[in-house]
DNA sequence: CGCAGTCTAGCAC
DNA sequence: GTGCTAGACTGCG
């Protein structure tokens, strides 16, 4: 959370309930900007570890996916990141999300 | 599938 | 301190 930028997106993504899910579009857009890929490369960077979810301050970068629900790169591995998100109640079906639109968290 | 656009972080000079 | 490269993306051809 050194920057303004980053500290929007945590924040933002701190915001998104359990067993929900957003996109790196809609975290960017709520930031302010467009650049997509400079969300990924904060949750990949991000302090926050997911196994660091003991905190307030965690940053369920699990509950991220792109715009068409499918599950890209995840620090810990898409392996861990699926089994997250089915222990919050969402379905992955070949690193997709299923109901995408129904878990989906919006800004 | 491939290219371009947009932003940050990291490393090189 | 400035500059270039890479990356968990998205949209269009």
């Amino acid at each position: 959370m050194a920057n303004p930028f980053h500290e929007k997106i945590y924040k933002l993504l701190r915001k998104v309930p359990k067993g929900r899910v957003t996109t790196y579009k809609a975290l960017a857009e709520a930031a302010g900007t467009k650049a997509y890929r400079a969300v990924g490369q904060a949750m990949n960077k991000n302090p926050y570890g997911i196994l660091n979810c003991k905190g307030e301050n965690m940053v369920p970068c699990h509950r991220v996916v792109d715009s068409k629900c499918h599950l890209h790169g995840f620090a810990h591995g898409l392996k861990k990141k699926k089994e997250l998100l089915e222990k919050e109640g969402i379905r992955i079906e070949n690193n997709k999300i299923v109901d995408f639109e129904k878990i989906l968290h919006k800004f």
